[in-house]
DNA sequence: TTATAATACATAGATATTTGATGTATCAAA
DNA sequence: TTTGATACATCAAATATCTATGTATTATAA
């Protein structure tokens, strides 16, 4: 109960944001990013961010380059065409949702209605 | 992958603000507001309400009292001292989130930042 | 030099939440 | 009299994430 449930869906929507931003990372550097970004608040555990990392892959949305640094692998995704649109539509759902949860959680009427109901 | 998903983790904070507001519901009643807060966007489903509040009800976050209407019974539920503190936490915690995930997802600068890095 | 921490991947089992399906029953309206 | 809304309830299944565990490399600190 804890925000981590909070998390939930948000996961993917968060991955492919950043890959659209940086047209590649690895999974390691994600979760970095993720923490950094979100102040420490988010942490990305592996157990969830590897699965999700290859659900991606196996649905077409990213893809995935092996590249050997020293003997270390290292794997880099990159969203596809697909995974772009896909990151909209997740996008625009998120948007709503998060509107739709302020709107019931926080009613304070916004800067463009001077009679709230 | 819909929205449901990220309904997660908030069901509870919804009841629970509902009946802080509204000092007494019942089941039905709750759903339908939630519908009509949402404007049709979350659906509570009965397998998902009920549940939820006889969770909320064994932890004492919640009270019951049934009454009568014809020869229909209907359950009231009001929020606990217990209920409200939570609820309080609760915000806390989501207000967090919905800024850190917008930090993440919706970088734009609000209206106070003019020069967002 | 050796222990520890960080980097980098991975998977399996446990947990929790929600949905879908199903059930009972009353009441109002068509 | 049938349908839809009201009003409760529970169970099996699906889903997602976490915890725990594992392997291995590299850098740092003791």
């Amino acid at each position: 109960m804890n925000s981590t449930e909070l998390l939930k869906g948000t996961l993917t929507t968060i991955i492919l944001k950043l890959l659209a931003d940086h047209e590649k990372m690895y999974g390691y550097e994600i979760a970095q990013k993720v923490k950094e970004l979100s102040e420490d608040k988010i942490l990305l555990k592996e157990g969830s961010l590897y699965p999700a990392l290859h659900k991606l892959l196996k649905e077409g949305l990213v893809e995935v380059e092996t590249k050997h640094v020293g003997k270390r692998v290292r794997k880099y995704y990159s969203i596809t065409k697909q995974g772009q649109a896909k990151k909209q539509l997740q996008f625009d759902e998120l948007q709503e949702f998060l509107e739709t949860i302020q709107h019931i959680i926080f009613p304070q009427p916004n800067q463009l209605s001077p009679h709230a109901k």
